[in-house]
DNA sequence: GCAGTTATCTGATCCAGATCATGGAATGAA
DNA sequence: TTCATTCCATGATCTGGATCAGATAACTGC
């Protein structure tokens, strides 16, 4: 067995579960989307926004719900996933602070197709479809950066298929951590830390696997040294390592 | 040995090489995302376009070739792919007249990630990236558009992501013939014709699974009396079988 | 029609990774 | 501190589907 690490990284735990009025126009400043705007233009935006604040585990929303709204992450981390039949749910995205989801498309389906989990405590700004419709017609540049951003996601989408068809468990895990690293790494003493509670179980509903093997994988790198590891942690302590393996096989 | 037919259908093969004016203008009328702009102003904006033929097997593009150009279908079949390490591609999308793709995004990369190939002689429209922004600036309803569109993509492709990592290739393989059937599929005697050259190559390539295990799937759904097929080509005799199997294991 | 080529089918074997099962280690609550 | 809970590691076994290897049917060009 493998001696495991007592927690020897901090993981962050922000608990705030209103946004403050400080926070919520930071944001919405920090929003890609919204650069270019004029202050004044952001607070009127922020004046259609509502917050809701969630504890982890909390649902915001599940697939088949009504579509309503718009969301805007001011704090935390959610995932974005699908169930199966089995039970067991595949994790489609993991979005940070700036990232919007939820009923994004101005005409299509009325219900959410995916479900919305908080990992962490979470404050998000919500907006109704028709608000942000309407935001889009009056800024048509702000249309142009979320479609830049919906198509980057498109790509990266692309991507999971790509990595789903034609690789193994051991180069999808490791492409996977250098994509979170590369999202949310922090640097710390052990390695670029993955900054969110990311259980062995996640890591499998991210990467199409069991538990079993993501456990097995996560200790294969870290016997052979490329990573540091403990309960709900990761940091990557050699990523070009592991990129060698995600790319293998040329 | 399972006794193929001998092609009881007709693939329809048109093979024009260069598209008409009249052509180009009834397809600009037809893509979704032109409409409700008048018809002087599909004249203005059919003018920063330009025509290329391309036959079976041709390639429009590579991945990694610089992205210059956005194209649109108007007549044909083309497959977006990416390859793989092992010489292995990867379908990820199979785009009919009126479809767009290419160089969509209007900052971000400056090369095309996917390659883009002719399935049957193809006619397509390019316009240059930035007279497509250009476009998109002009005219803010085409830019919400083709919003919608790229989100729809983006669904469907979570569908794939989720297909992949939790159903078996039999499931797979349903799912994608009810999919490809939905898009192009044709009345016919023997059931719902899929109206594209389709190998059990392409099938493999599009399920994440090999051509092996695609023939002996879809013998099976033949010797079921699911579908009928021969040489490239699938008719769904009983999609609600295909249905029920797909989503199978609730 | 005939020959060569390409697509398809199918059997046999093999393996990555799922499943099943169990024990140990960190965490949190009392 | 101690117990209960949750998360993680790892061995043993099993299997869906990949891989390898031919054989046969349909299409193409002459």
């Amino acid at each position: 067995m493998l001696k495991r690490r007592k927690t020897p990284v901090e993981i962050k735990h922000t608990e705030p579960h209103l946004c403050s009025t400080a926070l919520r126009l930071h944001i919405l400043h920090e929003v890609s989307f919204f650069a270019g705007l004029e202050h004044t233009q952001i607070e009127e935006i922020n004046r259609q926004f509502h917050e809701k604040g969630f504890e982890p585990g909390d649902y915001l929303y599940f697939a088949g719900d009504p579509a309503d709204s718009l969301f805007i992450i001011a704090e935390g981390r959610v995932k974005l996933l699908r169930h199966t039949a089995a039970g067991k749910d595949v994790m489609l995205d993991l979005l940070i602070p700036g990232e919007f989801f939820g009923g994004l498309s101005t005409s299509s389906e009325s219900t959410y197709l995916e479900t919305a989990q908080a990992l962490t405590s979470v404050c998000a700004l919500t907006i109704s479809r028709e608000g942000f419709r309407a935001i889009l017609n009056q800024y048509p540049t702000v249309g142009m950066q979320v479609l830049d951003l919906v198509t980057a996601r498109l790509e990266a989408a692309h991507d999971t298929i790509h990595q789903l068809s034609a690789q193994t468990a051991e180069q999808r895990i490791a492409a996977t951590l250098l994509t979170l690293a590369a999202k949310l790494g922090e640097p710390h003493e052990v390695g670029l830390l993955i900054q969110t509670p990311l259980s062995r179980d996640e890591l499998a509903e991210l990467t199409a696997t069991t538990p079993e093997t993501a456990s097995r994988v996560i200790s294969q790198f870290q016997r052979d040294g490329w990573i540091a590891t403990g309960r709900q942690w990761i940091a990557l302590a050699d990523p070009e390592a592991l990129r060698l393996t995600a790319e293998m096989e040329a």
